[in-house]
DNA sequence: GTGCTAACCTATTCACCAC
DNA sequence: GTGGTGAATAGGTTAGCAC
């Protein structure tokens, strides 16, 4: 049973979809004056063509339609508001519209993908735009070592060493779980940076590190309480 | 636990429309 | 004619409920 007590399992699933608009919601024998209704009809005249005249008896077939723009700007402004549609909304907007509920569920879960897809381009965005300046910042961090190696050679002091940092820029980590009684399932970071390591946990890291999730610098402008 | 139903999701199809 | 867009379908998943 659909959201209109329409019942779609009095058919068998047909494998090449001749029969799929059997299963669309707004084949209607008694009700045709909603908007954007469609019958898929070509299939089915081939196939079944003492059947179609049983349609053309009962109803008129109209072709698919676009919304009007009142309808989309309606229903825009309901989506700004709350990007999940309960059933007294719904019912409430296929009166003010004309639309079937079916066609009311239907245009929210498809703007729900569609601003999914958004959403996904806008953080693919920001993260290529944060790669950018981290790449960024390690290159010049890179010339800075090679430069600080430079003087060091002029200096003559090529121990690699030189008051307590390390020159090395390749980076090594590994993660262990600590096993002692008062570190049980801690998880360890161990950074082997050159000759010399540093550790830290989770904890540490989470502590430094709690405002390092980015804000989106241009999020779509649509309700934020949408939990998929 | 199982079956049923409603609601949701993703992927896809297909009609419409602008170019 | 063709590509983009959006309405609709197909099939799957999940949550809630009754048994």
């Amino acid at each position: 049973m659909d959201w209109n007590g329409n019942t779609k399992s009095f058919l068998p699933q047909h494998a090449d979809s001749s029969l799929s608009f059997l299963y669309n919601y707004n084949y209607n024998y008694n009700q045709t004056s909603y908007q954007g209704m469609e019958v898929k009809q070509r299939d089915w005249i081939e196939t079944f063509p003492e059947m179609d005249k049983m349609m053309m008896k009962y109803g008129n077939q109209e072709k698919k339609k676009r919304l009007t723009s009142e309808q989309m700007e309606s229903l825009e402004r309901s989506f700004q508001m709350e990007i999940k549609l309960d059933p007294h909304r719904k019912m409430k907007l296929s009166k003010e519209l004309g639309l079937q509920p079916r066609q009311i569920a239907i245009w929210f879960q498809n703007r729900r993908a569609r601003w999914k897809t958004k959403q996904l381009e806008h953080l693919y965005d920001s993260l290529k735009h944060q790669f950018e300046v981290v790449s960024k910042e390690k290159q010049q961090l890179q010339d800075e070592v090679l430069k600080l190696k430079g003087m060091l050679k002029e200096q003559g002091c090529c121990s690699g060493r030189v008051q307590g940092y390390y020159t090395e820029v390749s980076v090594e980590e590994t993660e262990t779980v600590e096993s002692t009684s008062e570190g049980k399932g801690k998880i360890h970071h161990e950074f082997n940076i050159g000759e010399g390591n540093c550790c830290f946990t989770i904890e540490d890291y989470n502590i430094h590190n709690s405002t390092v999730v980015p804000l989106l610098p241009y999020w779509p402008s649509v309700p934020y309480s949408y939990q998929p």
